[in-house]
RNA sequence: CGGGCUGUAGUGUAACGGUAGCACGAGUCCUUUGGGAGGAUUUAGUCCCGGUUCAAAUCCGGGCAGCCCGACCA
């Protein structure tokens, strides 16, 4: 893409009254919008990072079975009557003009949606388990929309729902997603901890969410330095200094440990006994979370399924979230440096960003890119170098390419995490980027 | 939902109760071109409603909005 052609331009301050970094970077390089507090919408730089996230999460989505499917953001209040959620507060209630009461809700989540879905078709153990996703906005009236993109009131949310005959089944799946959502947070450049948690408006079980340790997080987590094992505050009763109480290999697993959970990390299958490691407090962002959801939904919609014996039993659940905004802000938190951000390159928007300097046409270099098959964003404008620089270096592309009266037939490259450059052949360059 | 702070061109900011100014941006023209270039010229603003006053961006009341703290929360 031709940056003169990008309606969106990068502003050289910060908003006002923006104090998150992730908002203030993000919306001075024109990736996102804010339309109203907690409120954005993805512009063409945005959505691509947006776009580069949803890919990552459908493929390893699908890769454990997952089928993606779509569902309605006006959901009757028939669903939420059927488990009590009518009535919780984080929804937005809607009506029709004209009509007196709401009777719909924009969907803050789906269970109940689903679970109704899924019991016309569910009846023998043969059909089961499966699981299905979507990605979708969700609406949350939030109390306090607060730190640019880490809680908003609209948000794009990926909800998988998972299908079991037994309990045991679905602990299986439970921690196949959970190294699912391993490999999500590391192909998007994340260091999440896997962290013990409680289930809010969810489940009353126990639950586990996926932790990014950042300043401006609003969670507060202990974590062992040594295992990584972590709690939520909410929940623990650990302390900064504590010892970790994790049993290695499990053998000697203590009753606040989930049956599982002495997995959590590597590190902690390579030793016999109690980690021990010191246990430390960090503020942390929530960017994805799995929940045990038991019979709740299926009993509330009787979705049964008729065993080997012709027994039935209720379907149990698991459901599981990543919020692909706050995924966004997270990286943009962790990523970044004075001048910019910082994009992995798993999620840039572009591979490549061009710059041609002092009236140079790096036209040729551009369409030999793009033929590659290389994302490139080419800066054809007419302005100075040092203008062009800063921009590149806000935008955070990971490869910067710059053609000038100085590089001759060549092209000098430099990464955008890196501070020098070297100037090579168009070939060359061609190869690098590959 | 409680508390605090703040609302002035597109953005960032100034103005004692008395002429709304500056910078950046944007438009046009010329000159420039390796770390946010220079000149000329144009453009555009006091969140809303009410009150006090000869006079309100400024003081008062009420809304609305934004940010931050708390409560709440995927």
């Amino acid at each position: 893409m031709k940056q003169s052609q990008l309606f969106t331009k990068v502003s050289r301050q910060d908003p006002k009254d923006e104090t998150a970094l992730n908002a203030r970077l993000l919306e001075r390089g024109g990736f996102v919008y804010k339309n109203s507090a907690g409120i954005y919408s993805y512009l063409p730089l945005g959505w691509r990072v947006m776009q580069k996230i949803a890919q990552i999460i459908r493929e390893e989505m699908n890769a454990i079975g997952g089928q993606e499917l779509f569902m309605p953001a006006l959901v009757e209040k028939k669903y939420l009557d059927a488990t009590g959620r009518w009535s919780v507060e984080v929804g937005y209630e809607v009506h029709g003009k004209g009509e007196k009461a709401a009777n719909f809700t924009l969907g803050w989540t789906h269970e109940e949606v689903l679970t109704e879905i899924v019991s016309k078709y569910i009846s023998s153990y043969k059909d089961l388990p499966f699981a299905a996703y979507q990605i979708q906005t969700k609406f949350r009236n939030e109390p306090r929309a607060k730190s640019g993109l880490l809680r908003g009131r609209e948000f794009m949310m990926k909800d998988l729902y998972s299908f079991h005959a037994s309990e045991d089944d679905f602990e299986k799946y439970y921690e196949k997603v959970a190294d699912a959502y391993r490999k999500i947070f590391e192909r998007c450049g994340l260091k999440a901890v896997y962290t013990l948690a409680g289930g809010g408006a969810f489940t009353a079980k126990h639950t586990h969410e996926f932790q990014v340790p950042a300043e401006v997080g609003e969670d507060t987590i202990f974590v062992c330095e040594k295992c990584e094992y972590a709690e939520n505050k909410e929940i623990s009763k650990l302390q900064e200094g504590d010892r970790c109480p994790v049993s290695l290999r499990g053998s000697e697993t203590t009753a606040a440990i989930p049956k599982g959970h002495e997995i959590a990390s590597p590190a902690a299958r390579n030793d016999g006994k109690r980690c021990g490691g010191r246990i430390y407090e960090n503020k942390a962002i929530e960017v994805g979370n799995i929940f045990p959801l038991g019979t709740k939904y299926s009993e509330a919609f009787d979705l049964k399924f008729r065993d080997e014996n012709g027994k039935e039993h209720f379907v149990v659940m698991g459901s599981y979230g990543i919020g692909l905004g706050r995924v966004m802000a997270t990286v943009v938190e962790v990523s970044n440096d004075k001048a910019g951000i910082i994009w992995p390159e798993s999620v840039a928007p572009f591979r490549a960003h061009l710059l041609s300097l002092g009236g140079a046409d790096g036209s040729s270099i551009y369409e030999k890119l793009q033929k590659a098959g290389i994302e490139v964003l080419y800066d054809d404008r007419d302005l100075s170098a040092g203008e062009k620089f800063a921009e590149s270096d806000l935008l955070g592309i990971p490869w910067r390419l710059v053609v000038s009266p100085k590089t001759g037939d060549g092209v000098e490259v430099k990464r955008r995490n890196e501070g020098k450059s070297k100037t090579v052949s168009v070939t060359e360059a061609l190869k690098l980027l590959k």
